[in-house]
DNA sequence: CCCAATAAAGTGTAATTACACCTAATGGAG
DNA sequence: CTCCATTAGGTGTAATTACACTTTATTGGG
């Protein structure tokens, strides 16, 4: 007997475990972003602009996201209006807006990274660390096979 | 030093891991079951219900979804509409509202289940099957500890 | 050179989510 | 019995998400 055949019954949903699991985690790190005035949406989004330097196309980044572009440019409109970022359109290709980082948005992410550590250092230790090392794996491998 | 120290850079973020990862897949998901009128969100009610006979109380169920109570709710008003639930007050308690999958609901969900079935199958082919057995255990791991 | 195909990005709109708050019912202490 | 803390559930509102569509710019074939 195929061992697929039981992985076929609704339980065991691969989308529905992820959305549960997402869902619960995403309540402790929201609670600690509250303070520093980011969303959960809006510190990866500062986070990986950072590690961007000189900026980066709309669509670039929401493909490093694995996020829809068009809401990423929801999410960047507050940014923008707080001063986080800028967008400038590129010289070389005019459909193209690279997105940067400002100054007030890296001290920004100074505050955000304590909150947020705090948050992953809670949730780490109620998970175990080394529990999280093979999960963390797993799901770059679903995101690699699915994207 | 402490092997956690790494864990607590940005990149490792617990929540946005889940998060981008679920994205991803649930785009599968959805994909297939918009041919049978049902969310995403809306079938594991559903199927959920359908395991639960004799009705269940809304915080119940939503305990057992892993989902915040008023969002299902909201998710519920739909469902009942269309007359695939049916919400009685229970006569122990008028406090308590009993949520029943209804006939309709019963049948719309074996459409759903096809749907579900190659979404799943999909998935579970590009993932592995074994692959997923351990992921999915590790997810119920990381939710028991959370909550 | 021209134009059709492609690509980047924004907008209309609707569904989904959840926090803060409200109402109603219950039940136990005094 | 009375009161009030607790519990179940719904609503106002705002943020988040994403599909379908539009606009503007680029590019490559003829």
């Amino acid at each position: 007997m195929d061992p697929t055949d039981d992985l076929l019954n609704p339980i065991h949903c691969v989308s529905h475990n992820l959305q549960k699991t997402a869902r619960v985690v995403a309540g402790v790190y929201a609670g600690e972003l509250r303070s520093c005035g980011l969303s959960r949406g809006q510190f990866p989004i500062l986070q990986q602009l950072e590690a961007s330097a000189g900026g980066v196309a709309m669509s670039v980044l929401a493909q490093r996201l694995y996020m829809d572009r068009t809401t990423l440019t929801r999410n960047l409109s507050p940014l923008e209006k707080a001063g986080l970022v800028v967008r400038d359109s590129d010289p070389d290709d005019a459909r193209v807006r690279r997105v940067m980082i400002t100054e007030a948005g890296r001290s920004r992410l100074v505050e955000g990274r304590k909150a947020w550590r705090r948050a992953q250092a809670m949730t780490l230790e109620r998970i175990g660390a080394d529990s999280w090392k093979s999960l963390e794996d797993d799901l770059r491998r679903v995101r690699k096979a699915l994207s």
